[in-house]
Parts: C-alpha cells; structure tokens; sequence
DNA sequence: AGCTACTCCTGGTAGC
DNA sequence: TGCTACCAGGAGTAGC
C-alpha cells in the first residue's frame, strides 16, 4: 500500500508531466472517487484551471489549480496516478481521467475504489489532522522523544496515527520497529531516550532510503507512474518475510495481529513488553 | 484518550 | 477445472 515514499515517488514522478499545463475536462467513472460533488459539478469546476504546483503531505498529494483550488489526493490501498501520452489507450480500472491542454491524460486509478480525488478551495477542508513530516526539520529526535513521553498508547497504532506522524503506513511501521529493535507493543511513555532516538532515526533512514528506491512493489498494485516497480521491498527486513530468517539474528520472523493489522517482528531482536521474547 | 468493530472494495489465493 | 470463502488494509466513524 502506498505510504509516504511511494507517493513521494509519484509526486516526484508526475510533478515534471503536470506542472504548467491547464486541465480542459474530467471523466469520473467513479462518483465515490470524488467525494459527495457530483461530478458533473467536479467537472465544471475543474475545467480551465491551471496546474500550478504538485506537493505531498503525510500521504496526500496535492494538486494547486490556481487561487482558492485545490485537488487533494490520496491512494489509499490501491490508488496510482500516472499521465499518459495522448492518443495512447486508458488504462484499466480508470476512475478519474483529467484531460490536459497538450493532448496528455492525467489518470487516477484503483482497483479497490478506496483512494479519493477531491476538489476543494484549500487542502486543510480535506486533511484531517495530520502530525509532522517525519523527514522536515520539525521532526527531532528531541521532539520525538517528548511526544513519545506524552502518550501511553501501544508504539504499533502510535505509529499508524497519522495525526501523530504523518506518512508512516503498516510496512514502514513493522520495518522501522525491527530496524530500533522494538517491540510493536511496547508503550510510547515507556521508552528510554535512548530507545527513542533509535526508533527516530530508524524512521528516517528508513522513510529516506525507500525514497531513494522509488518505494516497494510487494505485490501487483503499486507501480511508479512510469510503469516501473518500486525497488525497496528488497531491503524488507521482517514485512512479509513470515517464517524467514531475521537477517540480523537468524530467528524466524513472526506474524502477530495488532489494531488488526498485520504485524512483523523478530522475536529476537524485538522483545516484548515484559521482557520476554514474544510467544 | 484510546480501544474494538465496522465500513468501503476486489484481485488473488487457499481449500475443496 | 471450477467453485466458494476469505484475506489484504488506510482511514473514517460509531460506540464504549
């Protein structure tokens, strides 16, 4: 699923295909796509604006169209966007279809009809509330520590919280755990500073070396928008990798049940919250 | 505050 | 081979 690196990599990606062109029409094949407007709505407000800028927040990529207009995306499990040439066939399972003035298609995709597009003034009347970036300036490790302080929720669901860090998502969750050697339901306020500073700079590492790796296609659903498979499932250490070797350890990874999202540890290197090694 | 349960979806896969 | 049942899960919401 996408998470903060594979929408940055198609930020990055379509950012160069979208910026300074104008959007002329829409085709919704999917009202839900975007939101309670009707799309016939959507569509006469869309046509004629301008793609000024392409950003992302957390996991939302957002378009700015001009003064007070906005289209705020989110892929949510299965969502992609990509541009593509004109005269060139849609794509399958095309919810939205944005048609440029140079004759390209702007096309949000998404076979589980999750992911959303939605036309609004400004981004915040669409983001709920989100927490720091975790790879801006605003998020220290001395920041961290003290959030972490402040909260005695489970690290797992903490973690998954994005109105405490945005971007993270269940992959990069189970793999920064692993990488601090922490338990997934070890408590926030329980952490040493030191085990605190680990897990941030984990997260980090992580969020930025996936990024580099144009993200992980672990499955058949997430492709960059050029097509390409995302190249950090590679570096997996524990997601996925049920009954493997820990690479550090040796120990089989196991598969726990936490907020009812799969979870990957190292028994080993993870120990739990009594200080034991997980059942 | 923070937990569980439920909802939205459908391709892939396990089991028969 | 062909069918059914179930699983994956981000995030919003409801209820406790």
């Amino acid at each position: 699923m996408p998470e903060l690196p594979e929408v940055e990599t198609v930020a990055r990606l379509i950012r160069p295909r979208l910026l300074g062109r104008r959007i002329v029409d829409a085709r919704i094949d999917w009202p839900r796509t975007v939101g309670t407007m009707s799309p016939a709505s959507f569509r006469k407000r869309i046509a004629g604006s301008p793609i000024d800028r392409v950003w992302r927040r957390g996991k939302y990529i957002v378009f700015d169209l001009g003064p007070r207009r906005c289209l705020v995306g989110h892929l949510r499990m299965t969502g992609r966007m990509q541009v593509r040439e004109p005269g060139s066939e849609p794509s399958p399972y095309v919810k939205v279809s944005l048609a440029l003035d140079d004759g390209s298609v702007f096309e949000f995709i998404d076979v589980r009809k999750f992911g959303r597009l939605i036309l609004a003034e400004e981004p915040d009347e669409v983001f709920p509330k989100l927490g720091p970036e975790p790879l801006s300036d605003e998020f220290t490790a001395a920041w961290f520590r003290a959030a972490l302080k402040r909260r005695s929720r489970a690290l797992k669901p903490l973690l998954l919280d994005q109105s405490f860090l945005a971007g993270l998502g269940n992959i990069y969750v189970d793999e920064a755990l692993h990488a601090a050697r922490l338990h997934p339901l070890r408590h926030a306020d329980r952490l040493t500073g030191k085990a605190a500073d680990a897990l941030h700079a984990a997260i980090r590492a992580i969020l930025e070396e996936a990024i580099e790796r144009e993200g992980s296609s672990f499955d058949t659903f997430y492709r960059t928008p050029e097509g390409q498979p995302g190249d950090y499932q590679h570096q997996f250490q524990v997601y996925g990798r049920t009954g493997k070797p820990c690479r550090r350890c040796e120990a089989p990874i196991r598969r726990l049940v936490v907020g009812q999202r799969g979870t990957h540890i190292c028994a080993r290197c993870q120990r739990s919250p009594r200080g034991r090694p997980s059942p």
